[in-house]
DNA sequence: TTCGGTAGTTGAACTTGTTCAACTGTTTTC
DNA sequence: GAAAACAGTTGAACAAGTTCAACTACCGAA
């Protein structure tokens, strides 16, 4: 049943009577995406938020001077959102793109405004998600200001071996912040 | 009075009735602070979060290599938490240092999860003041992959003439993650 | 008021990472 | 099955940022 990885991942983060865990999962509906399709570009406005059940996607930028920047990978058990688009209706700045066949489980946001108005759990499940995002954040800005690539590049590849597998070279370095190229060569030296 | 900013910053989030806003602020007690003095330091585990009133904070983090790294500085109408030392009550990584005299308002840790608990307008402010801040955080990571030094230096006077006006060049260099020697040189060129 | 500590500047040598171009191998696509 | 597009490697020249050391100026404490 491919409602039970939301459901696990939910009860991992908060505590949730079974019938108002059902009613929220109720709203979400599975979608399938093919290998470099886009489940959301950059200048459309976001109107769902998502959870990875299979696949993997990449949500990344592309600045005025066309260089990417990839805020970071969503593999099974990962959520899917540009939180900026999705509460305001602006313009999106962010791309998600399968990096292979996926499944995730979407939910429109009028049924998510909606969840938060009525079943008050939801609010803290996404407020403890969203302060856990905020902490791994904040790791990862040190850590690009303390270790060098090289530093970075093997940590990556410790903590996220699973992702790390599925991924070019080139999204690697757009992770990082630096070019393909100087991966190349770090990859030479180690 | 010195709850009105508070009041004021937190109906700027959400909407909440004005009795639920008085009982939640009834929580926060008035605390002063001397320039140099710590509010939280690296090791011990936080308690309280807090809400600047007046002055301003440094808050930042001290790697093994010796080197320190800034987080963020928080001025009047800005947060102070260290949400992974408080939420899970592990050592905190992070010094909360007063710049100059300061005034916060703090709300102890078992007042705050009761506040969660009783009063469900409490669970959406923390949710959306933290997504709030995961976008910002995002874009942080972005500006610094895509813009040099001197970009981003340029881009926080224009953002934070206020802030800027308080700090030292060191505190702005390990904010924007390069060396004091190197933010001098900028200067120069500038 | 003097002394010690910290902030800021500068230069020279060095390291890290970029750019550009050329080349190789592998996937896609028609 | 061929052509085109993309991923990865390498080298040389360059740019960005660090390190260390020396110096100046200022602020805070006794």
């Amino acid at each position: 049943m491919s409602y039970d990885l939301l459901k696990q991942h939910i009860k991992k983060n908060i505590q949730i009577p079974s019938n108002e865990l059902d009613r929220m999962c109720s709203y979400f509906k599975p979608f399938g995406i093919k290998k470099r399709d886009f489940l959301l570009q950059q200048g459309s406005i976001c109107k769902f938020e998502g959870f990875v059940l299979e696949g993997c996607f990449r949500i990344f930028t592309t600045d005025k001077k066309g260089n990417e920047s990839t805020l970071y990978f969503a593999a099974c058990d990962w959520w899917l959102m540009d939180i900026d688009s999705f509460m305001n209706q602006k313009p999106s700045s962010l791309n998600m793109q399968a990096l292979e066949d996926s499944k995730v489980l979407l939910i429109e946001r009028k049924d998510k405004l909606a969840l938060y108005e009525t079943i008050p759990t939801v609010e803290k499940l996404f407020r403890v998600m969203s302060q856990k995002a905020l902490i791994a954040w904040q790791r990862r800005l040190v850590r690009n200001h303390s270790e060098t690539a090289k530093e970075r590049y093997h940590h990556f590849l410790e903590v996220y071996p699973n992702i790390a597998s599925k991924l070019t070279d080139k999204q690697i370095a757009s992770y990082l912040g630096i070019t393909h190229e100087f991966l190349s060569k770090i990859k030479r030296q180690a």
